[in-house]
DNA sequence: CAAGCAATTTAACGTTGTTAAGTCGGGTTA
DNA sequence: TAACCCGACTTAACAACGTTAAATTGCTTG
């Protein structure tokens, strides 16, 4: 008597189906898809829990608090920013590494609040490490090599900073509300819509900055 | 019989010596007072009004919400910025600015991680139509004009968030742990105790923007 | 079958921002 | 003078938060 139950047709033993194990990596993973959806209010740790059907206090078994969570999510982000290969051009690489960076931080626009705290993690390290590589490749060493890092850091931070404001529009209306409190700001269009977008700004800031 | 009690011997009925009345402004002063102590956690709402010997909901009647207090406290900060007087030497002006600029964000270390909402308080936009109107006198305009105004203003929020980072020297040891890590950034020197300090970046860096 | 350890749960604590409702006193009006 | 009003504050309370301590589960190793 041939069987006749195939995969087909039985019924799978409905395996537990086991979710896949909790992980710091999962954790940051998670967090940052909170931070993104939500917000930096967004993120909790019993919303951070929940998306692993566990108790929030098992996450403290991974990481030793959220602040740690944070600083790893933070890292994390710049994983997203490719290192450029390293081509004649040395300034073309300086400046894909810096809108790779400035594009990461639009990207999660919630790790511009949490710049101020110390960045020291591989990720963020590896790209400094290879701006500051790179602009020795440039020719760069000693007082100036230190004053062109630095001066490329603080415009990619800022940019991102300034640029991750709400509501443009808003902004607009509020300053030229008195035409006669801000009459400069008012007049140079700095602020007009279509006039110069971030991109545009960025991108004329970083090739002053590089020549 | 004459009456012996001058003004001077009689004892004051001690007027009950009203405490000043609670108001916006007092408000936003004792929160700076508290986060330049003791950071960002430092400010609660039953702490500020423990200042007054009030309840903690007394607040609310003269401020909507914490964040409220927040934004006013960092655009408070701004008015310690002192506005030059406007000289024959307009890039010195423009110095003047951002160095005090810098110097209210350094004093106020919280305030770097607060930027990323929206900064339209008078203050901040005081100084920043006092910028914009000392480089319409230097002879930018149009596009060069907002260029210039954003990397101006990029470089000096950059430049407060990168030196607010807590322990250079722990840094430096953690860097250099594993001297194969980061070979171009253990090597640079530009972690190196006495060698270059943030001031003289800052310096340096805002020379090269404005020749 | 016992022991042990990794990973998680249950329970709980103190704080936080904020709302709702009550209270108090001084100034205005009837 | 009495009634009233309303700005300013208090009391009470809530849900949510980060975090700790202790109990529990389940797998692996002896």
């Amino acid at each position: 008597m041939p069987k006749t139950d195939s995969i087909w047709l039985r019924a799978e033993p409905e395996r537990p189906r086991r979710p896949p194990p909790l992980t710091r990596e999962r954790i940051v993973e998670a967090a940052i898809a909170l931070l993104d959806a939500d917000g930096l209010d967004g993120l909790t740790m019993r919303r951070l829990a929940q998306r692993f059907d566990v108790s929030a206090t098992a996450l403290y078994w991974h990481v030793r608090t959220k602040d740690d969570v944070l600083d790893l999510a933070v890292d994390e982000i710049f994983s997203e920013v490719r290192l450029p290969a390293a081509t004649a051009d040395w300034r073309a690489d300086v400046s894909d590494l810096i809108r790779g960076w400035r594009d990461a931080m639009l990207r999660h626009p919630w790790s511009v609040t949490l710049i101020g705290r110390p960045m020291l993690g591989p990720n963020v390290l590896a790209r400094t490490e290879f701006l500051q590589a790179t602009l020795i490749r440039g020719g760069l060493t000693g007082h100036d090599l230190a004053v062109a890092t630095r001066l490329l850091a603080n415009f990619v931070v800022g940019a991102a900073a300034t640029a991750a404001v709400a509501d443009p529009a808003q902004a607009r209306r509020h300053i030229t509300a008195d035409p006669g409190a801000y009459p400069t700001l008012t007049a140079s269009g700095h602020l007009d819509p279509g006039e110069w977008n971030d991109d545009d700004l960025f991108e004329s800031g970083l090739h002053v900055l590089l020549g």
